[in-house]
DNA sequence: CTTATATTTGAATATATGTTCATATGTTTA
DNA sequence: TAAACATATGAACATATATTCAAATATAAG
């Protein structure tokens, strides 16, 4: 039983079926706005590339250099440092020079909430 | 000037560069398996996608059927139906039958948390 | 100022993945 | 039991993306 659609209707999902338009309504109400969510959904992406959460997990401990961070991972300094552009430009790490090294580290504590949490999650499961 | 390598050494980052091996080691040490490493990346890029993002923010104000959230999200039925596997699969969402009807919503609060980290850590830059 | 070290960058490639379309499954109603 | 509805599924396709390789910066050392 679909509910009936509003005579005046340009939006997006008069075209479709619903079931519970107020639903929709709602959560088209309560939804932030696009490019915020595009932006939020890049900040997760950069944490569901196994390489790159490894990178992420290891500076858990503190700063390390690409090198470092190459063999840990199991990649090459090449790649670490592709991945750990991504980060610097979603501002989840950043970091310092020191002489020729550069040394990488977390952004802010909100990485490592995050971290807590996906796994708590997974561990409750 | 790199660390010298220890003899005995048939670890894989003996073939690469290492500028400070003990923090790598460290980090070794510290680190999760590499099935949960995994498991915890496909958490965080289940949500790194738009549609799928948007479909999870929906869902905290409430259940919705696949219809709704395809009238949402503005994408197909089908699409939006393959997704709400994935998240299914990973215990992101979960659903109920009333019907023909099928409510989803979230598992539980862990994946309104990782929003609301999420959200924080990009307000404040 | 030439060499070595640490990292970055760009192009190319191979793989992963989101959507679409057609079809199938499961449930209700006539 | 046939038809309608709600959702799921599989294959195909187009796009996105992680890695590699080669070359370019940037800093330090001799």
């Amino acid at each position: 039983m679909s509910i009936p659609l509003p005579d005046h209707c340009d939006e997006p999902f008069c075209e479709v079926r619903t079931i519970h338009l107020d639903r929709v309504i709602r959560a088209r109400q309560e939804a932030i706005a696009d490019p915020l969510l595009v932006r939020l959904a890049l900040t997760y992406k950069l944490l569901g590339d196994p390489t790159r959460l490894k990178i992420v997990m290891a500076l858990k401990s503190g700063e390390m250099c690409v090198c470092d961070l190459a063999a840990f991972a199991g990649v090459s300094e090449s790649a670490v440092s592709h991945q750990l552009r991504h980060l610097r430009e979603q501002a989840l790490v950043k970091h310092r020079r020191d002489g020729q090294t550069l040394y990488y580290s977390l952004d802010d504590e909100h990485v490592s909430d995050l971290i807590k949490i996906g796994l708590e999650h997974l561990l409750e499961k």
